[in-house]
RNA sequence: CGGGCCGUGGUGUAAUGGUAGCACGCUUGCUUUGGGAGCAUGUAGUUCGAGUUCGAAUCUCGGCGGCCCGACCA
């Protein structure tokens, strides 16, 4: 990707009235734009990194049996009548210009639908267990967005719903879904603490979050940092200083964490709404038990810039970096240092190796270091008359300080 | 939803009742080329509505919008 063709743009200055760092990180790297509070546009850039949290998640969702799927985001009212949830409030509901009242609303989650869906479908304790998810934009109208990315009114949602025939076989797969949240945070460059939680409107009993320590988290927990004990502050019956009520041994911290993602029991609470029920093998009727597990991918994205970052900007992790390399050609845009960054361009594609390819004319060494620096791809490569002359370029990773020099072959060799 | 702060070219800011200015960006030209370069040139702005006033970016009221705190967080 040519950097000259690229139509967003960053900015030296951090967008005005932006506390949140992934707001002036993402808004200055033109990563999103904020359209709204709490609406934002993914640009090319952004959009990339979403794609790659998306492949991870897919990844592992697929390795638990999830079978990927899209539901409507207009979701009818019948729908939450059965429920009882039409009247939450967290729904922004919509109204075609000849209706008197809202007959949709935009979705804020499928639990209804899915429900409703699948009941077509199951019928015998053998159709079970399974499990499907989709990756969506989600409504909610928050009466406060906040934070950039971390609490928006429109998000990237992953939501995973799981059907069984017990409770026993329901908190099985619960632990399966625990096991693979906890791959896709570690591998999105995100150290999670699984937490216990409230259950909220959602469920029957406690549910699991996970919880990623940052100042710029709006939720608390209290951790035990030696048996990872964690309790959100909402239902803890323990506060900072107390000893680890489970291994008796740690004191608990009280932190503050971001919420990027959360598991939940639901029992039979929709399939009885809907009357999804299944024959098992007495030959006798029981409604199917069910699961939902949620990510918000944005809110990853942003947790991600949260953590990984300097002064300078954001420092991606190689998993989630909208691209690998940055390519600088430094200098006067002679015809050979035109000619021998073009060279290496070309070469590094050829390889597979995704490349931002700085070959802007007009800008000077400054200015395209510190776009590198703001954008925060995972390796730098400087094409310049210094490293020409060498026959090599310059090689520096973003979270290291030291540059070195090396061959074209050697550079496509180690990333490749 | 309660409270606070705020709204000026594309971006960031100055002007507190009297000529809307600066920096960056962008245009054009020349110079420059390893950490946001220089000279010249052009471009572009007071969130909307009502009111007070000879005169409003500035004061008053209202709308809309943004950020923050709280409540809420399914």
């Amino acid at each position: 990707m040519r950097q000259s063709e690229l139509f967003s743009r960053t900015y030296k200055e951090d967008p005005k009235d932006e506390v949140s760092v992934n707001a002036k990180l993402l808004e200055r790297g033109g990563f999103v734009y904020k359209n709204s509070g709490g609406v934002y546009s993914y640009l090319p850039l952004g959009w990339k990194v979403i794609r790659k949290i998306s492949a991870i998640i897919r990844e592992e969702m697929n390795a638990i049996g999830g079978q990927e799927m899209l539901m409507p985001a207009l979701v009818e009212k019948k729908y939450w009548d059965k429920s009882g949830r039409w009247d939450v409030g967290i729904g922004f509901e919509v109204k075609g210009k000849e209706e008197k009242t809202p007959g949709f609303v935009l979705g804020w989650t499928h639990e209804e639908v899915l429900t409703d869906i699948v009941s077509k479908y199951i019928s015998s304790y053998q159709d079970l267990p399974f499990a499907a998810y989709q990756i969506q934009s989600k409504f909610r109208n928050e009466p406060r967005a906040r934070s950039g990315l971390l609490r928006g009114k429109e998000f990237i949602m992953k939501d995973l719903y799981s059907f069984h025939v017990s409770l026993e076989d329901m908190f099985r797969y619960y632990n399966e879904v625990k096991g693979a949240y906890e791959k896709i945070f570690k591998r999105c460059g995100l150290k999670s603490i699984y937490t216990t939680a409230a259950g909220g409107d959602f469920t029957f009993s406690n549910t699991h979050e996970f919880q990623v320590e940052s100042p710029a988290g709006e939720d608390e927990i209290v951790l035990c940092r030696l048996c990872n004990f964690a309790e959100n502050k909402e239902i803890s019956k323990n506060k900072g200083g107390d000893q680890c009520p489970e291994c008796q041994k740690g004191v608990l911290d009280k932190i503050k964490t971001i919420e990027v993602g959360n598991i939940f029991p639901l029992g039979t609470k929709y399939s009885e709404a809907f009357n999804l029920q299944f024959v098992n093998k007495d030959g006798k009727k029981a409604y199917v038990v069910m699961g939902s597990y949620g990510i918000g991918l944005g809110r990853v994205m942003g947790t991600v810039s949260e953590i990984h970052h300097d002064e300078q900007g954001i420092i991606w992790p190689e998993s989630v970096a909208p691209l690998k390399v940055h390519l600088l050609a430094v200098g006067e845009m002679t015809s050979s240092l035109k000619k021998q960054a073009d060279i290496a361009y070309n070469k590094l594609a050829k390889a597979g190796i995704e490349v931002l390819y700085d070959d802007r004319a007009q800008v000077h060494a400054g200015e395209k270091f510190y776009d590198a620096d703001l954008i925060g791809l995972p390796v730098r490569l400087v094409v310049s008359e210094k490293t020409i002359v060498q026959e090599k370029l310059e090689v520096k990773h973003r979270n290291e300080k030291e540059t070195k020099l090396m061959k074209l072959e050697e550079i496509i060799k180690t990333l490749s």
